[in-house]
DNA sequence: TGAATGACAAATT
DNA sequence: TAATTTGCCATTC
């Protein structure tokens, strides 16, 4: 099914990369894979991580500066931020400029 | 093997 | 300026 080059490990290895008090946004992670143009299939690997996974996939967010998830997950993310140190208004919105990640 | 899907993003209207 | 529509592309059915 995969190899360790494949796109879906390469997201892995990058969200895992993110700092904490950081956050990086799904069309970075897919240009730091190689696909610039691939940033809804981070997403979608995101969406497929195991529950248990320590991949900080909540570091991730859209490139409005907003949380992209909702229900349940999007407090869930909105949490795990704020518990960083990361101001996270109530609709799950953030300060980019401030926050984001930059290698 | 081919069609459908989607935790986005940029271009149009 | 805000709301819609169209492209993108790896993964899933």
């Amino acid at each position: 099914m995969d190899e360790v080059d494949s796109f879906q490990h390469r997201v892995w290895q990058i969200v895992a990369a993110i700092p904490e008090g950081k956050v990086a946004t799904y069309g970075d992670i897919a240009r730091l894979a190689g696909s610039a143009r691939a940033a809804r299939q981070v997403g979608g690997v995101l969406r497929r991580l195991p529950k248990g996974s320590k991949l900080p996939w909540y570091r991730v967010i859209n490139r409005t500066g907003q949380i992209s998830l909702q229900g349940d997950d999007l407090f869930r993310q909105r949490d795990a931020l704020e518990r960083e140190g990361i101001e996270v208004s109530d609709d799950g919105r953030l300060s980019l400029e401030k926050y984001r990640w930059q290698p």
